[in-house]
RNA sequence: CGGGAUGUAGCGCAGUUGGUAGCGCACUACGUUCGGGACGUAGGGGUCGCUGGUUCGAGUCCAGUCAUCCCGACCA
């Protein structure tokens, strides 16, 4: 499972089982790439839940739920969105099963077609769209800031664990406008937080930027995306934000009259991130030991080991683990105490690092004696001793520390992978042979893009934000370009 | 949907020219252990993906079928 996820060195697929393992399903039943998200794993994303939900309300947004199923001629209504999705769409034919006459179990009654097909949602926009036409009339009622956590289904032609699941978790903001001008502010706000979020949470560095016209999102004018780069020297996409411009108010029929009377159609934005960053998680930090988890994100953010022989040792250990354990609690520090006498604290030791828990503490007879316990940070290996005394104060900063270090680490990393190509040869060199972040001129049409992507399989991840005007030719054609753009070989 | 591979215990795998279904990990019990995945002894667990064929006899040979994985095309 997951061996296309490898570090340089080996695949990831023992630390995915600690968060993640394939559905399954039963045999036949043609799903592929469904996940079950097991309960360590479920922990992380509500933690990214609960901070993104509470950065989207903190920008004025409300959470709201909308239908899993849409009807098939919702999709028929914006061209450029259906052609983006009718290829990896699950259709729901019929409503009911019934025994088969000869006893063979099953089958689906013929009976039961529904008059229109049911598509299991991609993505919601149709549905959402067509639902705000009734609850837009006025400029008063905009501008309409609505997020929903939800589950999507795109039955792609190949999965992967995370990164591209037949089913997967997300969010999707889906937001109205009066002006064109204040739906731009609102993407380019919604990646802010996005970015924001990665950095500051998953200790993952990201470039903003804007897609190219090939990449861009179905129906979109403007696709803002944020790029992160993994430690195999492939890119993620962690997450997008659209302008649709005017596209879905139109498809929809979305009207509002504004202040001097006149009607128009709202301006709209959508953005997303899903259980994909989980993925990004998983690849940007861990190592050959398992997963390492940024201390903002893990469930459990120190683990308390005891050794010891026998029950009365035992009683004698959780005395002062105890002590630890609340005195890091009143700091706000999740801890677990591993008092669980039928693994040994050398088994324990190996889940913990696994599991990529930030700090663990051990605490033996040794300890007992000097009032010393030894501390073990995830990132870097290292153990120390200390005393006892020092332990919350020591941890709570550690937990900083670690933080902040596994961002510089992964930033390293990106830096040390990105280079700049200003011929053809070098650029196929890199791609090829290094991998990585490319800087590199290009002429702005998709025509060229496309032909870079069949020869190296290298597609633009973004146009950055923070690009300089810097005149050159393009590395393909040699025509002219006035700011280098980002290629890269991607998930 | 093209190209390659694979389906045998919960997981990872072996199974020779056809002859009683195996190994490692995990699991159960008891004992000794416990500062980096302990050890011993005794156990439990399988219609060998499915269907059909050849044969006295099929995990093994043949045909079909289903599914999965990897590489492409498609995509967050």
């Amino acid at each position: 499972m997951a061996k296309h996820l490898t570090t340089r060195s080996e695949d990831y697929s023992k630390w995915y089982n600690e968060l993640v393992v394939k559905a399954d399903l039963a045999e036949n039943s043609g799903v592929r790439g469904c996940m079950v998200i097991k309960p360590y794993g479920f922990a992380i994303w509500e933690k990214v839940q609960a901070e993104l939900d509470r950065m989207f309300k903190e920008t004025g947004h409300e959470n709201a739920y909308f239908p899993l199923f849409i009807p098939k001629s919702y999709f028929s209504k914006e061209a450029s969105h259906v052609d983006g999705f009718a290829k990896e769409c699950a259709v729901v034919t019929h409503y009911r099963l019934k025994n088969d006459e000869d006893g063979k179990g099953i089958i689906v009654d013929p009976e039961a077609k529904l008059e229109e097909e049911l598509i299991v949602r991609p993505t919601s926009e149709t549905i959402i769209w067509d639902t705000y036409r009734n609850w837009i009339q006025s400029y008063r009622d905009l501008p309409l800031l609505i997020n929903q956590w939800a589950n999507v289904v795109r039955w792609e032609m190949r999965t992967r664990l995370f990164l591209r699941t037949a089913e997967f978790l997300w969010q999707e903001g889906h937001t109205a406008h009066a002006t064109k001008e204040e739906a731009i502010a609102e993407a380019e706000q919604m990646l802010d937080v996005y970015a924001t979020f990665v950095e500051n949470f998953m200790a993952i560095p990201v470039i903003r930027g804007v897609k190219s016209e090939n990449e861009r999102f179905a129906g979109a004018i403007e696709t803002y995306c944020i790029e992160a780069l993994m430690q195999d020297g492939k890119a993620l996409q962690a997450g997008t934000s659209h302008f649709l411009g005017q596209n879905f108010a139109k498809a929809f029929d979305v009207k509002f009259q504004n202040k001097e009377g006149k009607t128009e159609f709202v301006w709209a934005t959508s953005w997303g991130v899903s259980t994909r960053l989980m993925g990004a998680l998983v690849m940007t930090h861990s190592d050959d030991n398992g997963l390492v988890l940024p201390p903002n994100l893990a469930p459990i953010q120190v683990v308390i080991v005891p050794i010891y022989k026998g029950i009365d040792q035992l009683e004698e250990i959780s005395v002062v683990a105890k002590k630890i354990q609340s005195e890091l609690r009143s700091r706000g520090i999740s801890v677990k105490f591993d008092d669980r006498d039928t693994h040994k604290p050398g088994w324990k030791f190996n889940e913990y690092e696994l599991k990529g828990v930030p700090v663990r503490i051990a605490i033996g007879p040794k300890d007992l004696e000097k009032g010393t316990v030894e501390i073990a940070r995830r990132d870097t290996l290292e153990k120390e001793f200390l005393q006892q005394a020092d332990v919350a104060n020591k941890v709570e900063h550690l937990l900083e520390q670690i933080q902040k270090n596994l961002y510089q680490k992964a930033l390293d990393f990106r830096e040390e992978s990105t280079y700049r190509a200003d011929s053809w040869d070098e650029f196929v060199d890199i791609i090829e042979n290094k991998g990585g972040f490319v800087y590199a001129h290009w002429d702005g049409t998709p025509e060229t893009e496309e032909i870079i992507k069949e020869k190296t399989k290298a597609t633009i991840r973004c146009i950055p934000l923070d690009a300089k005007k810097e005149s050159g030719k393009c590395i393909l054609t040699g025509k002219p370009s006035d700011r280098r753009v980002i290629f890269a070989k991607a998930y």
